[in-house]
DNA sequence: CCGATACGTCAACCAGACTGCCGTAACTGC
DNA sequence: GCAGTTACGGCAGTCTGGTTGACGTATCGG
């Protein structure tokens, strides 16, 4: 039954926009993220951390020098719930704070080596499921992917991750991003 | 440069998965999801409902006299955690529980007339955001994060989706499916 | 110099998850 | 027909991770 529907759209450009496609959407974020976030579970119990100390290590290592104000608004959450897990954080040793040359008033957020360590060990039990998962859908299934997700997201995420991108592929050519 | 890798790799079945590809993978898991579900809050807030009741309401709609130890296995929560969820549903006259007739110790749940019209509105919410993103990437595209997303939940949770479909299009032919 | 900003912090609260334990009703297999 | 298992409900207590509001300090910028 998926399959007869799935041969009928997969060619065409048309959309037909049954509910019941659109509830399925529903049931796919749900379960694809709660497998997704489960699968680095059995780490983070092993060291007494959350998903929110996860969350936060994987921006910060994703954005090296990231100031506090920045880290709130990419998690949507307030300074104090930002706090409490950035504090157990920096007290584990897992992510350091400096403060900003440029603009004093800031601390900017960095993973240590344990912090870069551990944050890979956590990347790895998700990169399996995704790695599985796009071997298996192929190359144009994951474009796809891509451009789905992008819409399903706010306009400012979709810029955020744009601009993120832009920093990245800047600092592999020796341009100073974040200046740490 | 996501236009460049994008075009690069669109054609081709063949793919290169570069770490920073996984990574970016795991961004768009999470801010696709964050505004997936954010976007029903505004509802829930005025009726003093949370994140919790919209995902029991959910499930719920889509499996009409479910009962709650599948609806526990779904939501991976605790017996004591739905039931304080559910106990509000129940309690607010938005979920109806009925004994089951072939296993009278279930307690079938479904919604009620005002169950499925809270359903629906939080519904229309997230629906705006997924016919906008179907839309803009296009049929294939679809398919694509429909195949993605499969891959990444346990095989458990496609099984399930499976099965889910095949009961209603079941329904659809008149046969009963679960006895209500 | 003064207002706005970046950040930290205290206190209190709340949602939503968890555990362990107990009890009742009903199904099921021998 | 009884014994064991299952489905469900409920109590008590705990924990994570989110919230608000208020306040303080350092720094920036016009």
């Amino acid at each position: 039954m998926a399959d007869t529907k799935a041969a009928a759209s997969a060619g065409s450009n048309l959309l037909f926009l049954r509910e019941e496609d659109i509830r399925a959407a529903q049931d796919l974020l749900f379960f694809a993220y709660r497998d997704f976030t489960n699968a680095a579970d059995v780490i983070l119990d092993e060291l007494g951390l959350g998903r929110a100390h996860h969350r936060a290590l994987h921006f910060i290592g994703r954005n090296p020098g990231i100031p506090v104000t920045e880290l709130l608004a990419i998690l949507r959450i307030t300074k104090q719930s930002l706090a409490r897990v950035l504090g157990a954080l920096v007290e584990q040793g897992y992510v350091a704070q400096t403060p900003g040359q440029i603009d004093r008033r800031q601390r900017l957020l960095a993973l240590t080596q344990a912090g870069q360590a551990l944050e890979r060990r956590l990347f790895e039990r998700q990169r399996e499921r995704l790695v599985a998962a796009y071997r298996d859908a192929g190359a144009p299934s994951v474009e796809g992917f891509r451009r789905v997700m992008r819409g399903i997201m706010d306009e400012a995420a979709r810029a955020y991750m744009d601009g993120a991108e832009q920093s990245r592929s800047d600092q592999q050519r020796g341009r100073a991003v974040r200046p740490a």
